[in-house]
DNA sequence: TACCAGGTTAGCG
DNA sequence: CGCTAACATGGT
């Protein structure tokens, strides 16, 4: 099926380091899983906002449509970083539109970024992918190409965290803690869905190896609270770099975290100092 | 080949 | 408190 989708750009979502499994097929055409489910989205082309969709409309409104956050306007943030005096902003928004803030699965973010600290997005990426290959907690066939479902924490056998050809370096006790605590805690995933930022950012800190970085990632790409703002490496070389008076959190409170990534992303691709 | 990566922790002063 | 070495390991 066809959709027209404004603000979205499927090529800069996958580059966004927000999440670490989707496979390019194509220029703006990827194979995009989530949910146990697999979409495959192509773009017509550079100019239209037309995009292919493999599923039928059951899956689109069900799944991917709120995957995709398609119910948040974020045009409405566009006229923000427009009508301020931010030219790095405003240059940032210039690159960066079209990224939205994936609504993903909880659990696999949490582990995700867990991974993610001191460690760069290719290598995050092959051993998630690796692991999620080992677990086999299912897949979906896509011209020929196995896409493995990320697996739920039962299926998870924390003795898997022993076997070091996963990459996943001295992170690996953290990652089987992590899952150890949230098998025995059946409750912990539901609390944070419906905790408030503060309180599901302290529950994330408790856990070891969930450090304030991971803990706003989680709050912002897991529980899509938007104004969490992750400092990272990157993030924190801008901040010293374009911002050395401050940035004005206030006037963009309540979708900062957004703010965040189109300057994390320029940074990232553009940026090349 | 060194350096770096969407950091966190524990152990210092 | 704040500061920082150590932490695995593959990509570039």
């Amino acid at each position: 099926m066809k959709r027209v989708i404004e603000d979205f750009d499927s090529e800069k979502i996958a580059l966004s380091g927000q999440c670490f499994r989707w496979k390019k097929l194509d220029y703006g055409k990827f194979v995009v899983p989530a949910f146990g489910k697999v979409l495959v989205i192509n773009r017509e082309n550079d100019y239209s906002h037309e995009v292919n969709l493999s599923c039928d409309m059951k899956d689109w409104i069900n799944t991917w449509k709120p995957y995709f956050d398609l119910d948040t306007d974020y045009s409405r943030i566009g006229e923000l970083i427009e009508s301020s005096n931010d030219e790095h902003l405003k240059n940032a928004y210039l690159v960066g539109k079209g990224i939205r803030i994936l609504r993903q699965d909880l659990w696999e973010v949490i582990f995700s970024f867990m991974v993610s600290q001191n460690n760069n997005i290719t290598r995050i990426s092959n051993s998630i992918e690796q692991f999620c290959e080992k677990v086999n907690a299912g897949f979906v066939e896509v011209e020929g190409k196995k896409y493995y479902a990320f697996p739920s924490v039962e299926k998870i056998d924390p003795a898997i965290f022993d076997d070091k050809s996963l990459g996943f370096g001295y992170r690996a006790p953290y990652l089987k803690e992590l899952c150890e605590y949230v098998s025995d805690n059946p409750d912990y995933l539901d609390r944070l869905k419906e905790a408030d930022y503060e309180t599901a950012y302290n529950m994330l800190t408790e856990r070891k190896g969930i450090g304030a970085k991971v803990a706003n990632c989680i709050c912002l790409f897991g529980l899509h609270h938007t104004d969490s703002f992750p400092k990272d490496t990157h993030i924190n070389s801008i901040l010293d770099n374009y911002y050395p008076d401050g940035f004005d959190f206030e006037r963009y409170e309540g979708v900062s975290g957004i703010i965040q990534q189109y300057l994390f992303f320029y940074d990232l691709y553009y940026d090349n100092k």
